[in-house]
RNA sequence: GCCCGGGUGGUGGAAUCGGUAGACACGAGGGACUUAAAAUCCCUUGCCUUUUAAACGGCGUGCGGGUUCAAUUCCCGCCCCGGGCACCA
């Protein structure tokens, strides 16, 4: 290793400067540039900054270094999301309070994030548990109580038993367990501090359109809200009630042959003095609570239920009689808890009918053959070529109740509505039985109370009568009691503070009692992104002028997990804001990228336990900072939905390639070929172009390219100069650097962008492949403005091909500037 | 099952308004320097056939078809991997 580059003395040494100068504090707004917001997801100070935290900031800092080069005013701050459990499970472990290990941890990553010399505007910083911070989460609670977005509801919850809490439903994962602990989840029935994300979810879907967002994202969080739009309609049942059903399909009324509840229904225990078979029904309502909802969920299982003895429905299209069941494929959470089944149309209904011999009615019929047809036969594995006979079977199918249709037909068995395409009859029909249009959501609210202590202080104090107060904002913050112990039992550990009782009482008055809940920690992180820009305001949590100079986030760099998490709740949040008049935007985030994840050299995910574990500082000890930095960048494009495993060989590559950029020093003269000028001006092109599309990989091979050539030809002085601060923004130490060691004052980093002649980028001569009947033969060197004849004389005179030519006659020639040759013989 | 991505050398990855596939780097092999090693520098490196050597030889971008002068790129049909949703009415 070259020992002059001394990464260690020299990284030391320009970091300070950075910091005496505070170089990188973005300051006031200025409004002679333009403004650009980048964000990085601000990290829990865990205590030790790993390789994932390098990749999430330290590639994001080229981008950042690269825009402000350009001209741009960037902010780009950083901070701390600092509330949370592990700062309470530790500080339990060592007996301390949570406050102090969070403050530590702190203070100890600040000084290994100034070791990755990153651009960070540490003048905007904030923390979740400053208590200027957590006094405005309080307030827009506080408001959004006001204003019916924030509710105390009833309601069954997840409880994770191994943070001994209530988690939301976004925090549990797809197999039953807590995104934190793992542990299985179990569903109770309690009061919870809800926040009304429901009321937004159409906003949620529909805004997704105005951002420019990775398709992959916007579909997750489609998929998420999962809405479907048809209608209510109206049951009556025998017992002198109506019953509300939500289904997708109104044009298939008339084909509803029974209706089912879902166990948890109110109206089954209402009337189960008219059910006669009663104690049937109850066993089934207790088995089905036993299976945990994904269990229930497993289509694959047969279908069960009981019939309700005793009551019927009304089909409110045909006046029909019909049975109601209680079955558990129905979800009491999802739609209005009922459905009407027509099980010649639905899959799940026509096997509920079949097993219970429920009546069949078939209302839509395939009269022509086309791409719906042919999806019943994929479907059902049928394969007849001839499209007459396969549309025969599938109606004799129909007909005879063979099978469940669920394409597209025009109606039968409906009365006036006979003859109707299924779109046309959709809303005909609703509006004949008085059903009202509408759509349903698979999300759910926000629960956000937490029985831990270490977190945001739900501000809600409660009247004698038992009402429900928020906490005026003169008594904000409400701080969060040190006089607990909170060791977790599942109660919350501020029903044990004694301060917090005598506060309230104290400032309300006898007999009121405080909210003993915290909030859900990706409350706090739900609006960091605004604090960021007003962080010393005492008066507002952020200015209108704050907002002005500086919304939205331009660009957001974060991590996969938070897709339908912590994006979905802070656009929420920003969206109720809007609504309370609080903020302009109703989007906060123009641009967003998921990074990639960084494997162990093993290739899997890293793990202390599988000893897989790269530590950042001691690469950084070894190879420094800029290296670690620029091989992070060029293992692959940041953004993809590929994961890339840590090489040991690859970073010495990196380390070389600064170490031979660091030699060139000594090459540099007045002079230098006219190739070198050239490939330097393409090189400022390319770098820029690939800055602005994060391939920050082919940006550097482009340097590599550069420095091979350079290495090989000799370089300017002037020239080296410029490649310097093209390569400033990946390696800000090393060319600090050397940029003071050729005599420059100032900061590298202070230096504009260089700018390249695009006529210097265009190519006099190019080496273009010349084809025979489609096979590649051979090249030829030619201007890429070139006309047909003159390649074909570069041809004549080229031996090899003329040999490949052998003589025979060229019927055709095809050629394209600056790309190919090719002759047809 | 539905919806998004993606499959390219030993490895990470380049190149897609169709136009010389494998840039750049790692690894590997050979050589120079050295008492030796490390470091550094130079050369080779997709696969196959024949060969002392080779290419003006053949094959190659998951598989099978198609369109085209020309396909990693476009179309049709499959397979596999990753992600989101899933008895959602």
């Amino acid at each position: 290793m070259n020992k002059r580059f001394d990464h260690i003395e020299i990284e030391k040494k320009w970091q300070k400067v950075w910091q005496d100068n505070a170089i990188y504090n973005v300051g006031d707004r200025n409004p002679s540039r333009e403004k650009e917001y980048v964000l990085v997801e601000w990290p829990y100070p865990s205590g030790n900054l790993h390789i994932g935290h390098w990749y999430a900031f330290a590639v994001p800092d080229i981008y950042v270094r690269y825009r402000r080069m350009t001209g741009k005013q960037v902010l780009f701050p950083m901070g701390f999301d600092a509330f949370g459990l592990p700062a309470e499970n530790a500080a339990i472990k060592r007996k301390i309070n949570p406050k102090e290990w969070t403050e530590s941890n702190i203070e100890y990553m600040k000084g290994q994030m100034a070791s990755m010399g990153t651009a960070f505007s540490w003048d905007k910083t904030t923390s979740s548990t400053d208590e200027d911070y957590y006094k405005w989460t309080q307030w827009m609670f506080g408001e959004f109580f006001k204003n019916g977005i924030a509710y105390r509801g009833e309601g069954v919850v997840n409880w994770c038993p191994g943070c001994n809490t209530v988690i939301a439903n976004e925090q549990v994962q797809s197999d039953d367990t807590c995104e934190r602990c793992d542990s299985k989840i179990e569903k109770r029935k309690m009061p919870q501090w809800m926040l009304k994300i429901t009321d937004f979810a159409d906003a949620l879907i529909d805004d997704l359109e105005s951002v420019d967002w990775p398709e992959h994202i916007k579909e997750a969080q489609r998929n998420w809200i999962g809405r479907s739009s048809g209608a209510k309609i109206n049951f009556s049942l025998s017992v002198g009630e109506d019953v509300t059903v939500f289904t997708t399909r109104p044009d298939t009324l008339f084909g509803a042959t029974y209706m089912v509840l879902a166990p948890e229904h109110e109206l089954v225990q209402k009337h189960k003095d008219s059910i006669t078979n009663w104690e049937e029904v109850e066993a089934y309502i207790d088995t089905s609570k036993q299976k945990a909802e994904r269990d229930r969920l497993d289509a694959t299982k047969e279908k069960t239920g009981v019939k309700l003895e005793g009551i019927t429905a009304t089909n409110p299209a045909n006046g029909e009689e019909i049975p109601v069941y209680i079955a558990d494929y129905v979800l009491a959470g999802y739609g209005t808890g009922a459905i009407m089944a027509v099980p010649a149309h639905d899959e799940r209904d026509f096997a509920f009918a079949k097993k219970f011999d429920i009546k069949i009615t078939p209302v839509i019929y395939p009269d022509h053959i086309g791409g719906c047809v042919k999806n019943w036969a994929t479907d059902n594995k049928v394969n007849i070529s001839d499209d007459d006979k396969l549309l025969a079977l599938i109606q004799e199918k129909i007909m005879s109740k063979q099978t469940f249709y669920k394409y597209r037909g025009r109606l039968i068995n409906s009365a006036e509505f006979d003859g109707l395409s299924i779109s046309e009859a959709k809303e005909a029909i609703a509006e004949k039985v008085g059903g009202e249009m509408t759509n349903t959501y698979r999300l759910r609210d926000w629960s956000i109370g937490r029985q831990r202590y270490w977190g945001v202080p739900i501000p809600i104090v409660y009247s004698p009568d038992g009402e429900a107060h928020p906490v005026p904002k003169e008594h904000l913050p409400w701080t969060l009691p040190e006089d607990v112990d909170f060791t977790p039992t599942g109660v919350a550990p501020l029903a044990k503070s004694e301060e917090l009782k005598r506060r309230t009482i104290e400032i309300f008055g006898e007999g009121w009692t405080p909210e003993v809940e915290t909030m859900d920690t990706f409350v706090d992180s739900s609006w960091y992104f605004l604090r960021y820009l007003d962080n010393k305001n005492d008066d507002e949590l952020v200015s209108k002028k704050a907002q002005d100079d500086w919304m939205q986030v331009d660009m957001y760099f974060g991590g996969a997990e938070h897709t339908t998490m912590h994006l979905l709740y802070s656009r929420f949040w920003q969206k109720a804001l809007k609504k309370l008049g609080l903020v302009n935007d109703s989007e906060p985030y123009k641009r967003r990228i998921n990074r990639s994840l960084i494997l162990g050299p093993d290739g899997n995910k890293m793990s202390k336990s599988k000893g897989n574990v790269v530590d950042p500082d001691e690469q950084v000890k070894l190879v420094g900072s800029d290296t670690v930095k620029m091989y992070l960048a060029f293992m692959g494009p940041y953004g993809e939905a590929a994961n890339y495993p840590w090489d040991m060989g690859g970073i010495a590559g990196q380390r070389r390639f600064l170490e031979r950029v660091y030699g060139l020093v000594d090459d540099v003269s007045g002079e230098e070929p006219k190739e070198i000028t050239v490939l330097l001006h393409k090189t400022i092109k390319k770098v820029g172009d690939d800055i602005k599309n994060f391939k920050f990989n082919t940006a550097i091979s482009t340097m590599m390219i550069f420095v091979n050539q350079a290495e090989k030809s000799g370089i300017s002085l002037n020239s080296y100069k410029v490649f310097l601060k093209v390569l400033a923004p990946f390696a800000p130490h090393l060319t600090e650097q050397i940029w003071a060691d050729l005599g420059n004052g100032g900061s590298i980093h202070t230096e504009e962008f260089p700018a390249f002649d695009e006529k210097m980028t265009e190519d006099e001569q190019v080496t273009i492949g010349v084809q025979i009947n489609g096979k590649m033969r051979g090249e030829i060197s030619i201007s890429p403005k070139a006309d047909e004849s003159e390649a074909l004389k570069l041809v004549d005179e080229n031996d090899s091909l003329q040999s490949k030519i052998d003589g025979a006659e060229i019927k055709k020639v095809i050629y394209v500037q600056g790309r190919i040759l090719n002759l047809i013989i």
